[in-house]
DNA sequence: GTTTAACCCTGCACGC
DNA sequence: TGCGTGCAGGGTTAAA
């Protein structure tokens, strides 16, 4: 599923191959699960209608959101757990699940696939963007100059909550999700349920550059694809990162540091994955 | 304030 | 072979 790296990989991407077209135009294709991957909006035609002819300017991320500028308007999309952007020519034969296709006026489409159909898309004008409450409720972004150090420590020590509930708190940090935040607390040798309030400053700073590590390198490697649902970039290349995972999806095999059996537990719904004996 | 569970959904693995 | 069941997960929301 992608998250924060995935969606960097997807941006820039992005930002290399659409930035100056211009949009011929939208197809929402006429079915259920199209209608709920533009659900914000009331009608097919309405999404369609607000993006034909304008052309794309910039791509900005915010967390695991990718914002596609146009002249006046912001495309907003989410991939949720199986979304995927691809683009391809409009001749390559159409996936299932494709709920959405952009057409370009020099040829070319862009296509948003969604099995599961918890991710979304949708078009707000450049004005009301702050008017919308789920990228108003996002944290700093951990790649920002702005996740200073001094911030970081102090929500830990303000929260009083699990490591992991608050990596994965959108709010206070954007773009992690189950993947990164155990490979995170694996390089930091932090347990996901040690308490937030309770680290010392050498813990919090070891955490503190995991994250930024952990995001470089996945970045780097061009995302994970572990999944049954593997992650596609762009052009639907897989990542590499599954490669380099320490924990993840790694239950029974050895601790590629001290050799312990991986464990998995069940926390808040969501497996978590980490080392009994180097995690604490 | 924090934690848990349910919800949305599809594809897949598994057992019978 | 085929069916039913459980599980996976992101983000939000309601309940505990």
């Amino acid at each position: 599923m992608p998250e924060l790296p995935e969606v960097e990989v997807i941006r820039r991407d992005l930002e290399k191959e659409i930035v100056g077209k211009k949009i011929k135009k939208v197809e929402v294709r006429n079915t259920k699960n199209a209608m709920r991957a533009i659900r914000r909006h009331k009608r097919r035609k309405e999404f369609e209608d607000a993006l034909a002819g304008l052309k794309i300017t910039k791509i900005d991320r915010r967390g695991k959101y990718i914002l596609t500028h146009l002249n006046g308007k912001i495309l907003v999309s989410h991939l949720g757990m199986s979304g995927q952007l691809s683009l391809t020519k409009a001749s390559a034969p159409q996936e299932n699940h494709t709920h959405v296709v952009i057409h370009f006026t020099i040829g070319g489409q862009l296509r948003f696939v969604d099995p599961r159909t918890f991710g979304e898309m949708f078009v707000t004008e450049k004005g009301e963007l702050g008017e919308v409450k789920e990228l108003q409720n996002l944290g700093i972004d951990p790649l920002e100059q702005a996740l200073t150090w001094q911030y970081f420590s102090k929500t830990l020590e303000e929260k009083k909550t699990k490591l992991k509930a608050l990596l994965m708190d959108q709010k206070f940090i954007c773009g992690l999700g189950n993947i990164y935040s155990d490979e995170i607390l694996f390089a930091a040798g932090l347990r996901f349920d040690h308490p937030s309030n309770e680290l010392s400053s050498q813990e919090v700073r070891r955490l503190y550059r995991a994250i930024q590590e952990i995001l470089q390198e996945a970045i780097r490697f061009r995302g994970t694809s572990a999944d049954d649902e593997q992650y596609k970039d762009l052009y639907g290349a897989l990542g590499e990162f599954q490669t380099q995972l320490k924990v993840y999806q790694r239950e029974g095999q050895p601790c590629r540091r001290c050799r312990t059996p991986v464990e998995r537990a069940r926390w808040s719904n969501r497996s978590t994955f980490f080392c009994p004996q180097c995690q604490v």
